[in-house]
DNA sequence: ATAATAGTTAAGTTTAAACTTGACTATTAT
DNA sequence: ATAATAGTCAAGTTTAAACTTAACTATTAT
């Protein structure tokens, strides 16, 4: 299943509390590398490698623009967050209600 | 926020590969922690220590039946990342046709 | 009553992954 | 041309959190 390591890679990605961070400032608008980093206190190095793990997730997206790498949210992610969450309350639910017509007859 | 703090919780439990694993089991019905970290081959300590994490999350319900927890899904975690998501692409796509609107006037 | 089973708690070990360093490339500014 | 800036890569260090052990409680089975 493809899906099944789309997912994997989004729940990793989110998993992590920087990249959370990450992730809800660059809902506030596009940013960069160093923009991301200076903040937070952290490296260069370490931005760039939780950036990857993101992109990877379909949560951002970046384009090197000169010497500068731009980061943007990409809302492929989300969508897919919230189609999986769809789809397994629903799987849940259904499978609930058949186990109540069991337990409960009339 | 006490919102805020519940995604945390969410996501930092299904960032975890193993609790994935024991979310998606549950999902095809409740088990008991012996009956859910013997294929896993983990320890009950360990098993419980991440049954506590996804409790936490509201993604797991358990009760104490006798001697042994039942562990079942708790649909309120999903419902939560299903909001989540909901949410945070509708704020991103009004953001973005708000600078489509700048970028292109007419 | 005793033994076996299921789980819990506190404390220690191990490991995955977060993070840094140092050497490097590419772009922009002086 | 040179210096400064932004980022990258490989390799090593550090840390958070996953996992275990050992001693314990509570429940069920013999």
């Amino acid at each position: 299943m493809n899906d099944h390591n789309e997912i994997e890679a989004l729940f990793f990605a989110l998993g992590e509390k920087q990249r959370r961070h990450i992730f809800f400032t660059l809902m506030e608008g596009e940013k960069t590398v160093k923009q991301l980093a200076e903040p937070m206190g952290i490296t260069l190095t370490g931005l760039g490698q939780h950036i990857k793990i993101l992109e990877e997730a379909k949560l951002v997206r970046t384009q090197k623009i000169g010497r500068e790498r731009i980061c943007t949210i990409n809302p492929e992610g989300l969508s897919t967050m919230e189609q999986f969450a769809k789809l397994h309350r629903n799987l849940w639910s259904s499978r609930f209600s058949a186990l109540r017509k069991i337990v409960e007859p009339h």
